[in-house]
DNA sequence: TTGAAAGCGCTACCAT
DNA sequence: ATGGTAGCGCTTTCAA
């Protein structure tokens, strides 16, 4: 007993019970002082306060879930935590729950999707509602939701969609045929689109976007003028090389990361950027200030859609019945040097 | 009743109680054919598991953490969620803790510290552990979670320190020593430091790095050497543009944001790097190597250090009492252009 | 080899 | 204006 406390020891946590007998009242006094959901006589009320000052009572969380069936914890689930995108997001979205009173659990979904059992386990953890950014969720996902009458927004998309449920998007499309069009208009030869993989809806959005615009100007794509590549430093270098045998004067990328790798590989061959390619890049990272030239690109504004997410969810949670809301918001063009926007 | 499913059908969860009564066994078979904690009949088992599966019976994870007294939940805390520094490290720690059961949850901690409460919101859901990553818990901090014995863990730290509990660091102060030790022998002027402020742990610890490496080789530090800003580009820019009156040789930086900052500022009054003067930066982050020219930094690790909290609190929840490990990582010099390494 | 039943700490329905 | 008490869904003695 004189070791330093053993854990046996076990401070056992002071429950609601310890608070009512030392102020002499019963539990459901106590509670409802706590809770404030019923009426309670000032000087009882101040009775119990003060007890529950003085033992330090602190109620039981877990207790409460159990009984509310829900647990104030929201889940947001994103394709890769460390990514940029997702954590600005994150930050809004978190800070804006935990004012009213929701924790926020991350969840980095697997590649495999969700077929792991994953969503599962969070579903397993009664959250009071998910909010999945930059993925749609698959049908799977969608109905394991459903059925466990777990709420869910949806957002970080790069289109509306038609699923029946709430999401927070911009017009990805648009976006890029607005900075292609701008550029086909002082570009006259070769223009080129180096996109992420098939398999990333954003990915796809975003070509298509390039496909249309090409499309209203000049008629049919060239399929050599498209490169899909990851959405990294290194697939833009490849894709630029590729490209290099027929040097294009413009490109149009599917992510910063993939136009910054353009950017150095086409300077390492001895182009230069914006005089003899114009580059544009997408998702407005911090990096796109500091190459140089500094990339022009087009900003989601995730940390707004983060925000929204969050609001979104909280009144679903509260009304689960009403209609789905889509809010679309404007990306951002951020013109800087690596391509020109005005004429 | 043909209208789309009304929450208030409200599809009760499947119980452990249904799935007992379906089985014709007791709900402690039942449970113990779930957790394997009791043995159990082969026959009695397979028909238990078959009316799980035809039910589709889930168990509730906060009914048992109401009985374990603990959600299996980790809270991972940082400064600053949108940092790149900490979302690398949590991704490692999430993926880790979540094949081992556990969910994380993350706290973005606020810039007041705790004393809002929060991190006793933290514990009042009851998590199995908590891991601080890159801030030192304050005293009060520590006590809280003594008091409700839930064990934590520190890393991300710069340097070792005497709390009594788990930490994973770094040494930096060696880190920047060594390397304003290499750029002291072939620097031959002006040698300046341009740091995070104040009151930043690892900020200080930098200082103090530097500080050692001059005095160890040429004395005094002179104080007009050293600036101190925000952890920005901006703030990089703005303490070069002081030092440039009387242009440095060597300017060692206390993160890379800020060695960025300072490099373009000299590019734009005409200085070459390395040539007129040498950089280097600290924490490795993507557009280190982004830049031209490419800046020359220490790796903290921080992945790794990620990794080793998660296996660290994982043996502190085992065993509580047992003593406090300290697990240094060396840091990892990443030799670029902007400042040379080799004599 | 299996069950009955007592809680974990809280809330809310009935009472009075 | 306040209490008694029955659960929420699970685990775990204790008993058979």
């Amino acid at each position: 007993m004189t070791k330093s406390s053993r854990s046996g020891l076990q401070q056992k946590r002071v429950t609601l019970r310890d608070v009512a007998d030392r102020a002499g009242v019963s539990e459901t006094t106590a509670s409802h002082v706590m809770t404030g959901r019923r009426y309670v006589a000032e000087a009882t009320q101040q009775r119990v306060l003060s007890v529950m000052e003085e033992l330090k009572y602190r109620p039981n969380q877990v207790a409460r879930s159990l009984r509310a069936r829900s647990t104030s914890t929201v889940a947001f689930i994103v394709k890769d935590i460390a990514n940029v995108s997702a954590t600005t997001s994150i930050r809004e979205a978190a800070a804006l729950l935990r004012r009213r009173g929701f924790a926020t659990t991350m969840v980095d979904s697997p590649d495999e999707g969700f077929s792991s059992g994953l969503l599962q386990q969070v579903v397993d953890r009664l959250p009071s509602g998910v909010i999945f950014f930059g993925q749609d969720p698959e049908p799977a996902a969608a109905r394991l939701l459903r059925q466990a009458s777990v709420p869910f927004v949806v957002g970080g998309l790069g289109a509306a969609h038609t699923g029946d449920w709430d999401i927070v998007y911009t017009d990805q499309a648009a976006a890029i045929r607005r900075i292609t069009a701008v550029g086909l208009a002082h570009s006259q030869s070769r223009v080129c689109f180096i996109g992420g993989n098939w398999d990333d809806e954003g990915a796809r959005t975003r070509l298509k976007g390039f496909t249309q615009a090409i499309e209203a100007s000049r008629g049919a794509l060239n399929s050599r003028d498209v490169q899909l590549v990851p959405y990294t430093v290194e697939g833009g270098r490849s894709a630029m090389a590729n490209l290099l045998s027929d040097p294009p004067t413009l490109v149009v990328c599917g992510s910063d990361q993939i136009a910054i790798g353009a950017i150095l590989k086409a300077q390492e061959a001895g182009l230069r950027i914006p005089q003899d390619i114009e580059v544009s890049g997408f998702d407005n990272v911090e990096a796109s200030e500091i190459i140089r030239p500094s990339l022009t690109t087009i900003d989601a504004r995730l940390a707004e859609q983060g925000m929204i997410c969050a609001e979104m969810l909280l009144q679903r949670i509260e009304l689960p019945e009403s209609a789905a809301q889509r809010r679309e918001l404007e990306p951002r063009v951020m013109e800087r040097q690596s391509m020109r926007l005005s004429p």
